[in-house]
RNA sequence: CGGGGUGUGGCUCAGUCUGGCUAGAGCGCUGCGUUCGGGACGCAGAGGCCGGAGGUUCAAAUCCUCUCACCCCGACCA
């Protein structure tokens, strides 16, 4: 490709709005443009890019005995209705209606779509098991798009669905599943991904892990162990939290004007937060249940593990009169006498093994010392369970190493959905014994915009990205310093073709630009391999070669130059098997 | 959905408070010339209903009302 022609203009300035480094350089290389909020036109480098990582994507599924197919993005609403889902899913699912009134919806996955082929193409358990997968566009209408690729509303996704006759099966597949995704990661060029154990949410089922593409600017809070031997995500994770025992003491009420918080309490009473105990009231969004949360005051409460706990699809924190309307005082609500009907009484581990703690009294200024769970809240109608948030420095379950808190971008999910879809839509086989039954499925996802951005984030420096050969828009370039000048061109234009006839793909700065220009330029594509042709080195019969990233560049004979070339490419490409 | 902010050539912005000349700058773009190894310079050009609609005024990018869009923080996130 000669630059000369090549559509997709490269910034000098930092677009206003971008503020992640793969958004930036993005927009800035000429990789993308966005057309609206979270809806981004790929523009030729980038589409490569993108081509690139989906042909790694089909590798790896066919690997594992992947069959592509293509679903489609319009979906009539009665099948999500089937799942239950159409009721489910709050506004990020777009939902519109036909020429005929007919109600339909863009799909943000595809388990009811699938489902739908599933059942209608797969009988018995000979044709099991079985993965479908695509690589298709999803739409997914997000309250708040962000970072460019990273969070859009459409965006191209790989998603694979797995059937399995029974979940032991399934299990075995996921392994294989599980061993895919890394080699993806590791083939596009993440040298930072890790695997956790992720809370499946809306998705359904139990087991599922989420890929991590460990960066700054992430959405996820990850929890890692200093010692490797322990990954989660923040939302699920816990701790070897110790808790000790001592003698009881008498409940005494205390005088505390003003001191509403932890830390003012403990302050205080010249204690510390963890002789503290908090109460956190939340309710459900949808009914307005009431849940009562208690913990030691040095914790806080993960509201996942609540939501999972209690079955609430969405808490939110109680307001002062539901809190009132309970018999509670809010600031200063106690778990001692608390009314146990009709309000869902949560207790934290911390709680139940700690002794002597200073909790609310249930009155305005005032708290009570000593409390302590048996004797005074006592376990009936309680549910006792680890409601805790990790803190930095918490030991792991694991070895008790430390805990560290990172930040990462999902870039891949993966989960075991059991029957949840196939059981409500009538996706079954025939057994050996001609008996009916659900397939067992599994999900494998990846967003192949945001793996692209992703890549950035790991893999740049101050001049713009840095592509991993496997993905790189080009594999080599050349820049033509000066063509005006004799032997310039002409040089240029043999590499040009000797390379592209060995195979190669070359972008050629033919566009006699100032040196400084085009080497700018050059840094923000980012190809690996850059042959710089000037009149100086040749008059020496030499020609500069640069590797993208190293700081240094070498000479190189003329006649050596195409064989070197192919030589450092492929084994460039050998690092990423 | 809360809180904050921004809309002026392709890009980044000034001008708005305090209304008034032909609406500006840098980058980018076109032509000519000089340059030529880390974003050169000169000359000559093209390109704007100042987000939109109403209003106040002799006069509106600037003041008022409404509206739309976008960004950031939070909530949410399969």
């Amino acid at each position: 490709m000669r630059m000369s022609k090549l559509v997709g203009r490269r910034l000098k300035e930092d677009p206003k709005d971008a503020k992640t480094v793969s958004h930036q350089y993005l927009l800035r290389g000429g990789y993308m443009r966005m057309v609206s909020t979270g809806i981004y036109s790929l523009l030729p480098l980038g589409q490569r890019i993108v081509a690139k990582i989906e042909e790694i994507l089909r590798e790896e599924m066919n690997a594992i005995e992947g069959q592509e197919v293509l679903m489609p993005v319009v979906l009539p609403a009665e099948l999500w209705e089937e799942s239950g889902r159409y009721q489910v899913v709050g506004a990020e699912l777009l939902r519109f209606k036909d020429r005929n009134e007919k109600p339909m919806l863009l799909g943000m996955t595809h388990e009811e779509a699938v489902v739908h082929m599933a059942r209608t193409e797969i009988t018995s358990y000979k044709q099991l098991p079985a993965m479908l997968y695509q690589i298709q566009t999803k739409y997914r209408d997000e309250a708040r798009a962000r970072g460019g690729l990273i969070r859009c509303r459409e965006f191209t996704m790989k998603d694979a669905y797995s059937f399995h006759v029974n979940q032991e099966d399934l299990e075995k597949y996921y392994e294989r599943a599980h061993q895919a995704y890394v080699n993806i990661f590791r083939r596009v060029g993440m040298n930072n991904v890790v695997s956790i154990e992720a809370n499946s949410g809306m998705m359904g089922g139990k087991v599922s892990h989420e890929f991590i593409a460990v960066a700054d600017c992430g959405e996820d809070t990850i929890i890692l162990a200093e010692d490797g031997t322990y990954r989660a995500n923040c939302e699920i994770a816990t701790a070897a939290w110790l808790f000790t025992k001592e003698a009881e003491q008498a409940l005494e009420k205390v005088h505390t004007p003003g001191k509403k918080t932890i830390e003012e309490v403990a302050e205080f009473l010249a204690a510390k937060p963890e002789n503290t105990g908090k109460a956190v009231f939340y309710q459900d969004a949808k009914t307005g249940q009431l849940v009562f949360a208690v913990i030691r005051g040095d914790f806080e409460v993960n509201e996942v593990k609540l939501q999972n706990l209690t079955k609430i699809a969405e808490l939110k924190f109680a307001d002062d009169a539901t809190i009132k309307a309970a018999g509670c005082e809010p600031g200063y609500a106690s778990p001692i006498g608390i009314n146990k009907k009709n309000i869902v009484i949560v207790v934290d581990r911390s709680v139940v093994e700690s002794s002597n703690l200073i909790v609310g009294a249930n009155e305005a200024d005032y708290h009570y010392k000593n409390f302590n769970f048996e004797r005074d809240l006592g376990a009936a109608d309680v549910l006792i369970a680890d409601i805790a948030t990790v803190r930095d420095g918490d030991p792991a379950t694991t070895t008790g190493a430390p805990l560290r808190l990172s930040r990462g971008i999902e870039v891949g999910n993966i989960f075991q959905l059991g029957t949840r879809y196939s059981a409500a839509m009538g996706c079954n086989y025939l057994d050996q014994n001609g008996k009916s039954m659900p397939m067992v499925m599994g999900c494998y996802g990846i967003g192949v915009g945001r793996a692209m951005a992703s890549v950035i984030e790991q893999n740049f420096d101050e001049y713009g990205p840095i592509w991993p050969i496997t993905i790189a828009p080009y594999e080599v370039q050349i820049c033509a310093l000066d063509p005006k000048k004799p032997g310039i061109s002409e040089t240029s234009e043999k590499f040009y073709s000797e390379l592209t006839a060995a195979g190669l793909e070359v972008l050629y700065d033919d566009r006699g630009e100032k040196a400084g220009f085009m080497f700018n330029d050059a840094d923000l594509i980012g190809i690996p391999f850059r042959l710089i042709v000037g009149a100086r080195n040749l008059a020496e019969g030499k020609i500069e070669l640069k590797i993208r990233g190293e700081k240094d560049s070498r000479l190189v004979d003329i006649s050596e130059t195409v064989e070197l070339i192919k030589q450092l490419v492929a084994a460039e490409y050998e690092k990423f098997r």
